[in-house]
DNA sequence: TAGATTGTTAATCGATTAACAATC
DNA sequence: TAGATTGTTAATCGATTAACAATC
């Protein structure tokens, strides 16, 4: 694959959020806008927006702005080359067994195709048409695009060991646990105790 | 109250990262640790950690470390000044009910004191302990440090609405939606479509 | 041409890291 | 005293913002 220039960090970050406000503009049928435009309508810099959207699409045109078809295309093809991403979710507990109901993954291009237990007296139960199969089929599987664990703590660690020994190359990581794993491995953390805990700090931080 | 020093965002951010680590020294009988230790049980930088440390406690002793104790009780400290935190949860769908049915709060100083929902055909059926309330009782809850918003995007910015007139001062919102809220609120989001579109990103971006 | 908008270069800001001074 | 560890000051790095140049 050709190397692509490198977009920094916090670029990525808010291009998920470019991305739903270029599929409603859409939907409006606008044809073209501009990065003042997007700023207003973001809460954003009018600098940073033109900036992350020279870096996203580079082609706006002075006095004119961007097209908004353009810029979709690009952003699509910055987010995946495939048209349907596959997902497993590893844990069905109270959290893997919302995201396997949650409706909205359909929709946005992710789609669920396993969902994991090793307590043996779930698997084989249905939840929102996915089989609990127990993570010893885990290897079955291939051409998966990220793995969601929502295990215990004390075993995240080995789930995150296994998913990666199968090649997969991002986890959602539901877990306390600090997860780790090689570098080409992309981890993101969603650890809902640390959160609270931040709120209180700047709560108090700031009296 | 007496104005504290204010702590780097990024500093605040590590926080629950150490609080849990000291917790686990205490458990062990450990009485005094040096930021090196630190450092290398929780993979970060030497001077990263002695920086942090003491911004949060600031009393390390040359040439022998930091006294758990003090770093525990300095770190609760700024944590919160209560013992127990009241959490409301809004939303009793997939994700809310996850949130009320995980276990690992009370350990953490977090208690739920209320679930909501605005569905007449819900409202009223328990869920691990907790009656489902209307959202009109709302009002009725006083002294809530934290609400976690779990409803349908789009009516998530008017239950912030009402979570802000309130007087409550922290949100973490489970939706897509951006909320606006004045500043002296804080707001945590946790937008798992937005988590995984960045984890596509960064692989397709790496290669 | 003049004005609006993009794109680029420079300045600022905050966070991290490196080098060193202080101290028990 | 010497060595280990903290604390501080300076350098580096990345992200944001400001100022300006380019252009349709």
């Amino acid at each position: 694959m050709i190397n692509k220039k490198n977009i920094p960090k916090s670029v990525i970050e808010r291009i998920p959020l470019y991305a739903d406000y270029i599929k409603s503009l859409e939907k409006e049928k606008v044809k073209i806008i501009s990065a003042s435009r997007v700023a207003i309508d973001l809460g954003l810099g009018e600098v940073q927006v033109r900036k992350d959207l020279n870096i996203i699409a580079g082609n706006g045109k002075p006095k004119i702005g961007y097209f908004v078809l353009d810029l979709r295309e690009k952003i699509e093809k910055l987010i995946s080359q495939k048209k349907i991403n596959r997902i497993i979710v590893i844990g069905a507990g109270n959290i893997g067994k919302a995201l396997v109901m949650y409706d909205g993954f359909e929709k946005d291009k992710f789609n669920i195709v396993g969902l994991f237990d090793n307590d043996e007296s779930i698997i084989g139960q249905v939840v929102n048409n996915h089989k609990i199969l127990s993570v010893n089929e885990l290897n079955k599987f291939c051409d998966i695009d990220i793995a969601v664990i929502a295990v215990p703590n004390d075993v995240a660690q080995n789930v995150a060991d296994l998913v990666v020994s199968l090649g997969i190359k991002g986890i959602l990581n539901f877990t306390n646990q600090k997860l780790i794993v090689k570098d080409d491995v992309k981890v993101k953390n969603i650890d809902i105790l640390s959160l609270l805990t931040i709120l209180l700090i700047e709560q108090n931080n700031q009296k």
